[in-house]
DNA sequence: GCAAGGTC
């Protein structure tokens, strides 16, 4: 910026304006332009404030990035109580990019006549521009301008109707960040104290969204390491109808026992040849999915390219900033018709790989997508903006591919499906056949990954086909599946807790902490871990509940009301807290050599590094020695066969938990008894 | 140093 163009802006400065605080410096800038024609751009150390007049007034729009200021103890041990707001440049390491919004903000925020706090329109919104008021201000009227997305005139509209600061939200997000710190500060200081005890050095964390995800895929992996249920049989027979191959299922499988299912094999192995009897159709549409939200982007870049939840969040988060996308961060599955669709559809239509597809979407005439079920108070779905992208690199583009192919999706119509169910009889059993084929693409024309492939089969009623083949494999049904980052981030989601901004930021901080990595199969947890968890169920059970998640939103929810106050549901807090953390400091000697049971074991289990706990074992492997046991006698009368053939089944058997495996093993080496 | 929540 110029000097002459500073001066300028001082110049302004200096004759009194009304301050309008955003939240990012996107909102600023579509705000300032949304409310007059007549920008003046000014800009210090980088970050960006625009000045307009509007009926006489001066307006000076600004913008913070997000929380400027966060709670801060000197106090170390605990229990610790004493906190305070404090700007977060000055307290957290990498938080120094604020310090210049800090400086800026400080400047405009002393010589303003009065206050708009523009955030976004949610709890975390209020407390951002509250306390940049409230920390930066000089004590005049401040109000809340109420919007839920940058929509010109949205904008205008909420600037025209201007409510008061909304304190009962401001008080509720300020009870957040307090419960989160006291609960999240204190344990963790325990946990790591605890551990010191057991003798090991490290700083250890728990929380109200962590450790509930952390427990979550330690018992997922508890699951899949002791799975076993009771084998039921498949046969499945393989046909030939001229050049078609056909696979047929027979239409009792699976079988609960493996001699019947040998029978029906013998039979159609013996007739050698079936005939179609009949064919049964249905017709099934498929309608679009509707535009993305955060997490759905996640999963569908996890799925389709296998990026993480993080990396896709910093994709989508460069895409944004490069202005190709909207805001990422939302929940919103909706595209709202203040959107502007058909300017977007034909920029996209200049573009070689969307043309044919947008320009079919304009020729409809009607622009009206599929809107999904979640919403999100601040923002719309993740939609393209139009802007041409150029020079990205490959991930980036396949991520923007995958956004823009979604939102054309959501203006299409349905697919249509046909699936045929053929009956076959052969040597007397009756078999059937799917085939499925896709008789309008609809949609998946423009966004193809979820549609699955064709299966045709070209036979009809009273073909007559030969049996090549029939074979009988024993399933496993209900086999849990190891967590990935993406399928806890979606539990995560289901069970509410966390946000978009967040979750797979705190995923990521559980590995970083040591207590998950990646096995082959997964998420598995450490043996820190393993240890942080059971010491949180057993000792501290109530942290370790979204339940806790969902006491806090309600007593939010009541401040929100007005029918309860911040000081009354912190100082709660502050006592049950207490009282956990004076009742855990009793059992000191307890607490070390339960740590220390689980990161140094003296008497480990017969089959891991895990400590045992009862007869040898680990919790896992008696677990799954519980488990076979309970299992063994099914097992045996499925296969029908004696306990030590169906032990050495279950031994080698790649379906059923390793530490099943393990115990199966054991028993047949008689190191353990069943 | 530890939380969870914003956003660069
Ligand atoms: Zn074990």
């Amino acid at each position: 910026m110029s000097n002459k163009a500073k001066r300028a802006c001082d110049r302004l400065l200096g004759k009194g304006y009304i301050l309008i605080v955003s939240e990012k410096p996107k909102a600023g800038a579509a705000i300032s332009k949304a409310l007059s024609s007549e920008v003046t751009e000014c800009r210090e150390s980088g970050v960006p404030y625009w000045i307009i007049e509007l009926r006489g007034k001066r307006y000076v729009v600004a913008s913070t990035a997000g929380h400027l200021f966060s709670l801060f103890t000197r106090k170390r041990g605990f229990p610790v109580f004493e906190y305070e707001w404090v700007p977060r440049w000055e307290a957290e390491r990498g938080a120094s990019h604020l310090k210049k919004f800090y400086r800026v903000l400080s400047k405009l925020a002393k010589g303003a006549s009065q206050y708009i706090n523009a955030c976004d329109y949610d709890i975390e919104g209020s407390v951002i521009g509250y306390m940049i008021i409230n920390m930066l201000g000089n004590g005049s009227k401040s109000y809340r301008m109420k919007y839920s997305s940058l929509a010109p005139e949205e904008l205008r509209s909420a600037f025209s109707s201007l409510s008061d600061m909304g304190w009962e939200m401001i008080e509720a997000g300020i009870c957040r960040h307090e419960l989160d710190w006291i609960w999240g500060i204190n344990v963790s200081r325990l946990l790591s104290w605890v551990t010191r005890l057991a003798g090991e050095k490290r700083i250890l964390s728990s929380g109200r969204v962590q450790s509930p995800t952390l427990t979550e895929a330690v018992d997922r992996y508890i699951d899949y390491m002791t799975f076993i249920s009771t084998p039921k049989f498949s046969l499945k027979v393989e046909l030939r109808a001229d050049e078609d191959k056909i696979s047929a299922t027979h239409e009792e499988s699976p079988f609960d026992n493996r001699e019947v299912a040998k029978r029906k094999k013998e039979n159609i192995l013996k007739g050698k040849k079936g005939i179609i009897t009949s064919a049964e159709r249905s017709l099934s549409s498929i309608r679009p999915p509707p535009a993305f939200n955060l997490s759905e982007l996640q999963y569908e870049a996890s799925r389709i390219f296998g990026f993480s939840p993080s990396y896709t969040q910093r994709l989508a988060e460069e895409l944004y900033l490069d202005a190709l996308i909207s805001y990422p961060r939302t929940n919103s599955e909706k595209l709202p018709s203040t959107i502007h669709h058909e300017k977007i559809l034909s920029e996209l239509s200049s573009m070689e790989n969307y043309r044919s597809i947008a320009i079919s979407i304009l020729k409809t005439g009607k622009l009206s997508p599929v809107q999904g079920t979640k919403e999100d108070p601040a923002h719309p779905a993740i939609y393209p903006t139009g802007k041409r992208p150029s020079g990205l690199k490959r991930d980036s583009y396949k991520l923007y591919d995958l956004i823009a192919r979604r939102y054309m999706a959501a203006f299409m119509d349905e697919a249509k499906i046909e699936r045929v169910e053929f009956h076959i009889r052969a040597g007397g059993e009756n078999l059937i056949a799917q085939a499925k084929s896709i008789l309008k693409r609809g949609w998946t024309l423009s966004y193809p990954f979820s549609i699955g492939r064709e299966k045709r089969i070209n036979v009809k009623e009273g073909s007559e086909l030969k049996v090549s083949s029939a074979r009988i494999s024993s399933v496993l049904p209900g086999k849990p599946k190891m967590h990935t980052k993406v399928s806890l981030l979606k539990w995560m989601e289901t069970e509410n807790i966390g946000t978009e901004a967040t979750r797979a930021q705190i995923i990521d901080t559980l590995f970083k902490r040591g207590y998950l990595i990646y096995g082959k199969d997964g998420v598995k947890p450490t043996k820190l871990g393993m240890a942080v968890t059971m010491f949180l169920k057993e000792k501290l059970p109530d942290i370790t509940k979204t339940e806790l998640t969902r006491q806090f939103e309600e007593r939010l929810f009541r401040i929100r009301k007005g029918e309860e106050k911040r000081e009354d549901v912190v100082w709660e807090a502050r006592r049950f807290i207490t009282e956990e953390l004076e009742r855990a400091v009793n059992m000191e000697a307890e607490l070390r050599d339960f740590m220390k049971m689980y990161l140094r074991p003296e008497v480990k289990c017969e089959f891991c590094e895990m400590p045992a706990l009862e007869g040898g074992l680990c919790l896992i492997h008696h677990r799954a020695l519980i488990g076979l046991a309970d299992a063994i006698e099914k097992w045996e009368a499925a296969f029908n066969e004696d306990r030590d053939k169906v032990l050495a089944k279950i031994a080698k058997s790649t379906s059923v938990g390793k530490a099943i495996r393990d115990v199966a093993k054991g028993v047949i080496e008689k190191r353990i008894i069943l």
